[in-house]
DNA sequence: TAAGTCATGTAAAAAGTTACATGATTCT
DNA sequence: AGAATCATGTAACTTTTTACATGACTTA
């Protein structure tokens, strides 16, 4: 892929579950390239800019392997919606109420959203030797956690009306 | 609170969904005292260091009440399992079952502490107006959500195993 | 004609991590 | 005697975000 396919990769809604911006990608591939971890190959179009499309070289796609299976560190989270409960004491509960409604439609949206991309025939056999294994597999994890987040949300607004 | 006691509410397993280093939170201390969010006062001990004891001024209060219910816009997430999983394809899936069941099991784990502090009674009822009403709230989010982690790396190990 | 897409980058600023720095007391 | 806890901070570095910069072609 180019840098730039790349970037429109992460965007939402394809790239739910990692981020990245374009100036953060152009110099990560430049690195990597230093690196001897991926080669790029520039492509010209006359009715587009020309790109530079990048694929990984033997070294990095051993580096690759290494890495998906080694030892993942606990992450570091920052749940705002957990870190602003620990305040709502002092905010006015109609208002917390709301905020909690718009949390859990739009957890709701997801999983909508989810469900759909779900039925799509393209997303491959549950074959873990298939490049598309992913997609199989990171759906019903979207699924099953936005579900959860936005089953929160509604006790949260519920128990929230309910105390006025 | 003082800074070193903020730090040390954010270290695990208390922080679970937030985080932050001394290194971050003296600064910030300092600077929202500058923007009069906070004033401090400093505490004399006699066995240990001294320690500067902070607390919230009123507009502090106000603006945190603001900011409680405020508009949240969508997190950026950064869910390195599933990133991952995008190339489980090309690791030995041996290593990649392994790596499931690790990730099933420190979920579980987590979960068992949350029952635990749940059955703790100092937690507070569920009444919005207590601030304890927190500790009532987060940890059946962090219940359910570490549930269903839990329950997606079991079912990606098992099947990882019958694919081989 | 103005805005949007494709395509690449750099620069500046903010946020976050790791390491440096100090020093008394307490536990092993 | 050495490590850990309490307590404060700063410095260097890495990571991430936002803004700057360019330019052709396409769509409204």
């Amino acid at each position: 892929m180019s840098g730039y396919d790349l970037a429109r990769h992460l965007e939402r809604p394809i790239g739910i579950f990692w981020n990245a911006s374009h100036s953060q990608i152009y110099p990560e591939l430049a690195r990597l390239e230093a690196a001897g971890m991926v080669e790029h190959e520039v492509v010209a179009q006359d009715d587009r800019p020309d790109k530079k499309v990048y694929r990984p070289t033997a070294a990095g796609l051993s580096a690759l392997a290494t890495w998906v299976t080694s030892e993942l560190e606990p992450e570091k989270r920052k749940i705002e919606l957990l870190l602003r409960m620990l305040s709502v004491w002092i905010a006015d509960p109609g208002a917390a109420a709301a905020m909690y409604t718009r949390e859990a439609e739009r957890a709701e949206a997801e999983v909508a959203h989810f469900r759909i991309l779900e039925r799509h025939p393209e997303r491959g056999s549950p074959d873990i030797r298939d490049p598309w294994f992913a997609s199989t597999a990171n759906l019903p994890y979207g699924v099953a956690i936005q579900s959860a987040v936005a089953a929160w949300c509604r006790e949260m607004a519920a128990q929230l009306v309910t105390d006025v």
